[in-house]
DNA sequence: TTACTTAGTGTTAAATAGACGCTATGTAAA
DNA sequence: TTTACATAGCGTCTATTTAACACTAAGTAA
């Protein structure tokens, strides 16, 4: 069998775990099988797709972001690949495939992706794969079709790892944000509670913010100051690499 | 069309990145496409080969690495997926795959593997996939055939980090060894020199290893006491975990 | 006016990292 | 047999980093 270009491969596939940040906990954008599911447990899934033979393993996951959010030029990076013999092979797992495949029964190995949103920078659409899409905070994820359970686990690791080592997390957060926020933001993607004054020190001593001379308005609390993130400070400590950001 | 159970896919295959250290460097196995090799640039490669409908991607390195080092039970981690449409698709990679593959020119995605291995443990044979192996110090391939230059480096990267996190590198050492060779173990995978007082206390300090009463015999300088590795300790270890081992 | 909420700040003690030099014990070579 | 050579094995000091901990400030809401 030749494979033809312009022609989805039917033996791979790429999903997308894409994080947001709602200020409060780390949510995960989740598509809907159909809109009439009656079995609550197996409806959710990742976005996914299957790759075309002339795009690359990250310009699918691109594609699947871009469909799904309008978003371009997004921080992401690749998880891993998942090849269980038996990963699609529910007989429910089946029936949906059977729906929007031409080849169901084919063996996909995908291959995982995360990605770092802005959530106000969304525009949610229903695409090729996905007949609607809503955020759903990852603490809350208990059940996905597929492996993807497994997909989103992983990637949640991998965040975590990496945010110890690279400052990846303002991709999360609007250009402007207070250090409270962010603050927020460790505690959620770390899954626990982070000293304030270590935080604020430890984060600070990067010399990667820039504060800014506007406060938040309208908080019933004491306005805190808003900061940026300074690119060009942020490319020179990439460069000479740190590993030392951990809690 | 249906993919039949027994059957390569011909869309996937995996790679093993198989190091080992010979207490002076680490080493990569590597394969010979052919006996007389005319082109000595690309006449070298990684271990691979498709995957059967029948296996998950663990499976798949595993009987790449058991076919060519007899090696069943071995540390080996999962580095990435490579899937750029391109790969494999020079002149001389198509030459080599025209002589092996049924569907030399089907868009091949590959998933990388390193596995750590005692190299006095290996036994190398001929394999469906190579018609010879040998060892090569890491430093000095300085180019492969497809993009496994890409996987090595990728898989090299993963090892570095990996040591900082986990003492896998008992894996690439005999059941007895000496902490000199452990030392020159990690300043090979690090590629840097590390004072010798300073790895010593930090290593004995995670308190998994076990010393024995056994010296070395017939090194012209004073002889260094065996140890071994607790695995016990070690397993306790990574339990808990710990993120405290970089230089 | 009071209650409430988050912002913003410093110190101290303990652990860790990094730099550094000497003696001991074996073999090999003179 | 003496000397050269190589690695083993050990301890200290300093600087840095971590972890734990409590109060005042500045807004809004009741």
């Amino acid at each position: 069998m030749a494979q033809h270009k312009q022609e989805l491969n039917p033996n791979v596939s790429a999903d997308c775990v894409i994080f947001g940040f709602d200020f409060e906990k780390l949510n995960v954008l989740i598509i809907r099988r159909s809109t009439d599911a009656t079995n609550k447990a197996t409806r959710m899934a990742l976005p996914g797709d299957l790759i075309y033979d002339t795009e690359n393993l990250d310009m699918a996951a691109s594609r699947i972001l871009k469909e799904l959010t309008g978003l371009t030029n997004i921080f992401m990076e690749q998880v891993a690949a998942f090849g269980d013999p038996d990963r699609i092979k529910t007989p429910q797992d089946q029936k949906w495939l059977k729906s929007i495949r031409t080849q169901p029964n084919a063996r996909v190995i995908t291959v995982g992706y995360y990605s770092l949103v802005k959530m106000e920078d969304c525009s949610l659409h229903a695409s090729s794969f996905a007949k609607s899409a809503e955020w759903i905070a990852v603490n809350e994820i208990e059940e996905l079709a597929f492996d993807h359970m497994e997909i989103l686990q992983a990637a949640f690791k991998k965040l975590k790892e990496k945010i110890r080592i690279q400052p990846i997390g303002f991709n999360l957060l609007p250009e402007k944000f207070t250090l409270g926020q962010l603050h927020k933001l460790y505690e959620a993607i770390l899954d626990k509670q982070i000293d304030k004054r270590n935080f604020r020190r430890k984060i600070l001593k990067l010399d990667i913010l820039t504060s800014l001379d506007e406060k938040q308005k309208g908080v019933a609390h004491k306005p805190s100051k808003f900061v940026k993130f300074n690119e060009r400070k942020y490319n020179k400590l990439t460069e000479t690499g740190f590993d030392n950001f951990s809690f």
